[in-house]
DNA sequence: ATGAAAGCGCTAACAG
DNA sequence: CTGTTAGCGCTTTCAT
């Protein structure tokens, strides 16, 4: 930040008018004569004055700047929602600071505070799979400054909440697999103290009831990473004879635990049909092609940045708090 | 930005000082009495004082921020160079403004504007594939905003640059493929006004070379992403039969290729053997799983801003530009 | 139609 | 050891 940046007091200087004047004239301040208009605003074009972003959040209590934490941005689905989130705020003047939670609770707390220190307008968030206290988010409500949670929401914080209809996919999903005449169903399931692994568990759940199959606990498995996979490799072969499909939470697990099976010799889908969630790019990559359950987080993003930037720019509409809820779409491919 | 939230000026207030002494107490400063030290830190943890960044910046001339511009956050590689530059940045105090020109030159136009606007410390950037023209960049130079380019470095502006040896890792590939026994291999290339799609093709012909192999041009697309495979898909098909052996410049163009092959009845890697550039995550979920230069985005990313940071606090030491060049190496798997 | 002055939150040179 | 003052860049009453 050099000093020789062109600001509003310099270009009053050169044309010998206050930086009142100058500051009218740039933003068209029916006040001001046509003459001087003209002629500020061609200087300023001329040495390509900028307004300081700094100055004027300070000045006006308003940083047209919002915060966004999510746990890992090399996950698609983050990066679908971060650009969906870009596309709109960026169309609205708004810029955006993005930090990575790294699924730790101790840096996403630290991640709120930077973004509170920079006196964003307002934050989204999808919290930490390690997240099980809120004071830092209650924090920041008090302080006025609103959230929007995403996807993964917290349902003690009163906010406005974008979310997938998690339980209503995982029972599109389970459905489909036990039309297919599959009965013996392993779920591989997300932390339970996260909303969208129990919606997910009890969509799969009731879908089993809802076909008269009685749930079998040996058969949900807390597993929802490729890494987890590798971790309950045994546990999972020794499974693999007495199944005949699985639904995982994510299509990370679903993949991993399919090329697993492949290696130990089945035969997906003949012996064992498997179901994702998310619909990732590599679903497509997988062969055979992974049937999965579609997450519009491109979209979500670009509801949750819309119902932040009405609340902020229309506090007196201010209502009560909303949840926008995306329903999910099953994508049949092969491997089901 | 409520106006709730405690200020330097407050805590003066309420404790009957000014805001200087408060200031300096805060920050340790010499001259403060043990005793107003502490009554001042110790009501400050209290009523949760955190200092406003904006008139820090304001004042100090320096907002201990950085911006990013990348093409595409969801690109694996991408979003890896973020989290590098995240770990560092965040240990040392800088926070980030993260933003995608979604490989259009416009936009990338009005990010750097955007991040100029918000007087960020230093900006590092990946170019996008449709910038021809580089004012922009030299308008930040010249307003003495360091750059720092990574991988998509722009040649014709002096800054410092990190990027991979894209020329050591395509002979290195080519030559992995020729030792292979593969003579006839088709190069799918990047653009040529990107400096590595120029280093791949030299990395691809020089290896040719080195073995005595004349350089058919016929071999040479240019086709980087899935989608322009699906557009060449019938070229390439008209190709195969007289191809024993695929260079693609990135991990996506080389599995769609593989894929493309594979749904024609060509055996890979018997028949035709197919390696990448990247090692994205999708190279192991492809079956036969790729084989890919690595390419270290996460370590890329920490020593962009490690420049960056050392050029920011150590201008006296400023000397010249530096150019940090990663090597790739080869990651062998059953592709080729 | 324009300018002077105050203030957003903070720091630092200068005074005492 | 502490306070006063000025100023970072900008907006906005309030005068004129």
């Amino acid at each position: 930040m050099k000093p020789n940046i062109t600001s509003i007091i310099d270009i009053a200087r050169a044309l010998g008018v206050s930086t009142s004047t100058v500051s009218r004239a740039l933003k068209n301040h029916p006040d001001i004569s046509e003459e001087t208009r003209r002629r500020v605003q061609e200087f300023a074009r001329r040495v390509n004055y900028r307004p300081n972003a700094l100055a004027l959040g300070l000045k006006q209590q308003r940083s047209f700047t919002l915060g966004i934490i999510i746990p890992e941005i090399v996950h698609h689905f983050f990066s679908s929602i971060i650009s969906g989130i870009e596309d709109v705020a960026y169309g609205k003047g708004y810029r955006l600071m993005i930090c990575q939670s790294n699924e730790e609770f101790e840096r996403e707390r630290i991640n709120l505070q930077a973004l509170l220190d920079h006196r964003v307008d307002g934050i989204l968030v999808s919290m930490s799979k390690n997240t099980f206290q809120y004071d830092h988010f209650e924090d920041a409500v008090e302080q006025g400054i609103p959230l929007v949670f995403l996807d993964r929401v917290c349902k003690n914080i009163e906010t406005d909440r974008v979310v997938t209809d998690d339980y209503q996919g995982a029972h599109l999903v389970t459905t489909h697999l036990l039309r297919k005449g599959r009965r013996r169903i392993l779920h591989l399931a997300a932390p339970q103290h996260l909303f969208i692994g129990r919606e997910r568990l009890q969509g799969y759940t009731e879908a089993l009831t809802d076909h008269k199959i009685p749930i079998n606990p040996a058969l949900i498995l807390q597993c929802d990473t490729s890494a987890q996979v590798k971790t309950l490799k045994e546990q999972i072969i020794r499974l693999a004879p007495n199944i005949d499909g699985i639904f995982a939470v994510n299509d990370f697990s679903a993949i991993a635990v399919m090329q697993l099976l492949q290696e130990h010799g089945f035969q997906i889908p003949e012996q064992i049909s498997v179901a994702g969630f998310g619909d990732d790019p590599i679903a497509l990559i997988a062969r055979p092609k992974l049937t999965t359950v579609e997450q519009k987080g491109y979209a979500m993003g670009r509801q949750a940045v819309q119902m932040m930037i009405d609340r902020l720019e229309h506090p007196e509409l201010a209502g009560e708090f909303q949840t926008k809820v995306f329903s999910a779409t099953l994508k049949l491919r092969d491997s089901s």
